[in-house]
DNA sequence: TGAATAGTGTCTATAAGACAATATCCC
DNA sequence: GGGATATTGTCTTATAGACACTATTCA
């Protein structure tokens, strides 16, 4: 950890969001102490920061292919006891069943839930629940960074698509608002939100249905291009 | 610039914006090679963030107690041909007056008017223009910086009352209107504008009118703490 | 047929845009 | 008084929320 430069030494870390039976999600790593962490880790001298976080997602966690974006940089001079390590933090979203698919032996991730004791866009940190429901200690500021990301996210949901992101390909209208109100923490009108999404332009619907459900099988909608103005 | 340590070189850098004559306007610095530059530096070791943005404009802007909020961070590895540095952009909003009243011979800025190309939020750099309208070329990816500051102003614009940062701090509900017009780079309703700012609880109503004007004078407002719901 | 949700249409409440009518100030 | 903008009020239009009704699937 020890670097002979003047300057902070730099790393990125990676919030990652996912949405399942209607809680948020993210995944860690297992970290010195017994503490959960983001994934993350140092930037190579030539690497851009974007790629340094592609390749801690990919390396720590078994996930490529993902949006990814920058969220904020962290650079209290206290927040790593050990060194003055500035972090370049970004998000990451991911459908949920991913996470299912990582290869465990070869990455050993957590995946656990994320608990928002706060409201709206009011911010602060959020804390980590394993499977068990048992807390998870996280590792220096990364509470706050997972805070930051929902946060972040909550606010981007009100004028963006991003959504779609968090659900496989091919997904249903109640999905979709499902996972909105997953992230926003709040129950959406459904009629409204319906009328929104359709108006928007961004949904193609397919000419596939929902398939195994005991009920009216809805139409399934994917993400295209935007279609006008 | 060379340091000894195996990662990137950590600055901050300031984009300083505000509102003149219907214009945005900028404060920049004269570097080497004839170029202009965001007022910025390097990182102390245990210096915060934030702090390091307030230290470059007083040392080098001259300008203190302003707004000042984190932007993004520019870590493209060829952002500076000399060596891997990031930088972690933030931007500053001051009423336009002020910058009558730095000491030109204490600290040598150049003011700028600020040209976007882009409409809305499609963002992309903006040019830099000095009082005689002649385009000074920037230094490194300043030109972006400036360009995200601008495109981030305008996204919080719409649900955030920031537009007061660049006003003094008593004003009238057209100065306000024609802050945000000038930020937006297009024209608001006038009837509506006024109503949703009334209408926010955000505004405080002095007992004070506008002077010196020929015409009635529009009474005078300031931002006050946030009263309701 | 019944349970359950999808999807459509209608009515109402609220916010935005347009515009008319006064109200005040300086000259 | 005339010119100019402030301020208030009304009407129209677009959008969100509420709700009723029909459609479609499986058990």
């Amino acid at each position: 950890m020890a670097r002979g430069g003047k300057g902070p030494s730099l790393t990125v870390d990676v919030a990652v969001i996912s949405v399942r039976d209607g809680t948020l999600g993210t995944l860690l790593v297992r970290r010195a102490a017994g503490l959960a962490a983001l994934p993350g880790g140092a930037v190579g001298l030539d690497e851009p920061l974007e790629d340094a976080a592609a390749r801690a997602l990919l390396t720590e966690a078994g996930l490529r292919d993902v949006f990814l974006e920058q969220l904020y940089t962290f650079g209290a001079p206290g927040r790593d006891p050990r060194a003055r390590v500035v972090t370049v933090a970004y998000y990451a979203l991911v459908d949920g069943r991913r996470f299912d698919a990582i290869d465990r032996a070869a990455t050993p991730v957590l995946t656990a839930r994320i608990e928002v004791p706060w409201e709206g866009e009011a911010g602060g940190p959020v804390r980590a629940l394993d499977e068990a429901g048992a807390r998870l200690p996280l590792a220096l500021d990364h509470a706050d960074i997972l805070g930051t990301a929902v946060k972040r996210i909550r606010g981007k949901l009100d004028y963006t698509p991003i959504g779609f992101q968090l659900l496989p390909e091919r997904f249903t209208l109640r999905q979709l608002r499902q996972v909105h109100e997953t992230v926003l923490g709040r129950p959406l009108n459904k009629d409204s939100f319906r009328r929104r999404m359709l108006a928007s332009g961004q949904l193609e619907r397919t000419d596939e249905r929902q398939q195994g459900v005991d009920h009216r099988p809805a139409a399934l909608y994917r993400f295209g291009r935007r279609s006008a103005v």
